[in-house]
DNA sequence: GTCTATAGTAAGATAGAC
DNA sequence: GTCTATCTTACTATAGAC
């Protein structure tokens, strides 16, 4: 964390995103100053404009790569046949994957009114098209039979929202471990939706 | 909002409270300023602190308020024979308090970062008061026969993050009414934990 | 009870030396 | 690429007049 002088181009702008996601994820985007960020990281304040233009562009490029990284996993699963071991696998995946990155979700909920217009509006389109992944599976499901949500579109958001909690309470060594919580959860989903 | 002299006690001190919950729901707590605050009431800065010691205590007496209205509320509530009757009425209450008060809900969720240790000690117990009054539902449908959720606590946690999902998205004029938004939670809550 | 004025501090961002 | 120094602005909170 101290150091003097000496050029270090290839590891600060990293470094520099790590420090900056942890310390939004822990007082809020608005709390934190480009001092504190820079101390982190163990350069002056000054340093940082050789990486980011500004503030802003630091939140928003957390948010869109926590986003791109999310599409791209998802896109990466194999995709198994018939909507519910579909609907199984996202359930699972969306767990694994937000519970692995808890400060990039937490910044990705709590900070879109941080953002300028321009860049929540890119911000909500990628969640929106995550959101459509799951709407998908759940009119797949419908049309084989296999689903009968009482309305598909709030269906998907109430899963979803019921994932999310997961990464409030859930800590690793404790009553549960990661797949029986996953079970749980797909036990759940798998009723209300009345696969 | 423009005035410059005269006393007012009687209705400032209430006014500085809804003009802080909309801005803190609306911008975030460390990015509003005791002078927006006042510009909204129609005061300058300093006059505020004849009412609240500082800012700090100003969202802990909305996010306290708050809680103790949603304890009150529920408290108030008719409570119908049988786990499954209070189970849905757990539901329509919870959706239809929380939709009544976006601003205080959301401050609630969001700021609990931004709170004093103590004050957060306070916040959390009547977070969790409340979530035992519905997981004592739960254990109550269990015992009758009339409930079957995989895990008691989790089920709970579920329930709760499912239905605060309908705050982010529920527009009045919307494609639903809210009689037909409550029917589906409820009825994916019931089919979700086995009634 | 509210005003004006200000103390004291810290913020984001930039300039120029090395 | 990083440093030091600084510009400009804004913040919370307080003091004292009315």
């Amino acid at each position: 964390m101290a150091r003097t002088q000496g050029s270090h181009s290839d590891i600060t702008g990293p470094r520099i995103r790590d420090a900056a996601l942890r310390l939004f994820a822990r007082h809020g985007y608005a709390a934190v100053s480009m001092r504190q960020i820079a101390a982190e990281v163990g350069v002056q304040a000054g340093a940082l404009y050789n990486y980011i233009p500004d503030k802003q562009s630091l939140l928003f490029e957390l948010m869109q790569g926590h986003l791109a990284q999310l599409l791209e996993a998802f896109a990466e699963l194999p995709r198994p046949e018939g909507a519910l071991a579909r609907l199984r696998a996202f359930t699972g995946f969306h767990i694994r994957f937000h519970l692995a990155r808890p400060d990039a979700v937490f910044i990705a909920y709590m900070e879109l009114r941080n953002l300028s217009p321009e860049n929540f509006a890119a911000i909500e389109a990628s969640r929106q098209r995550y959101e459509g992944l799951l709407e998908s599976i759940l009119t797949d499901g419908i049309a084989e039979g296999v689903l009968a949500p009482p309305d598909p579109k709030l269906a998907t958001r109430a899963v979803i929202a019921m994932l999310n909690g997961v990464n409030t309470w859930y800590r690793e060594g404790g009553r549960l471990t990661l797949d029986e919580v996953e079970a749980i959860y797909w036990d759940m989903v798998r009723k209300a939706l009345g696969g």
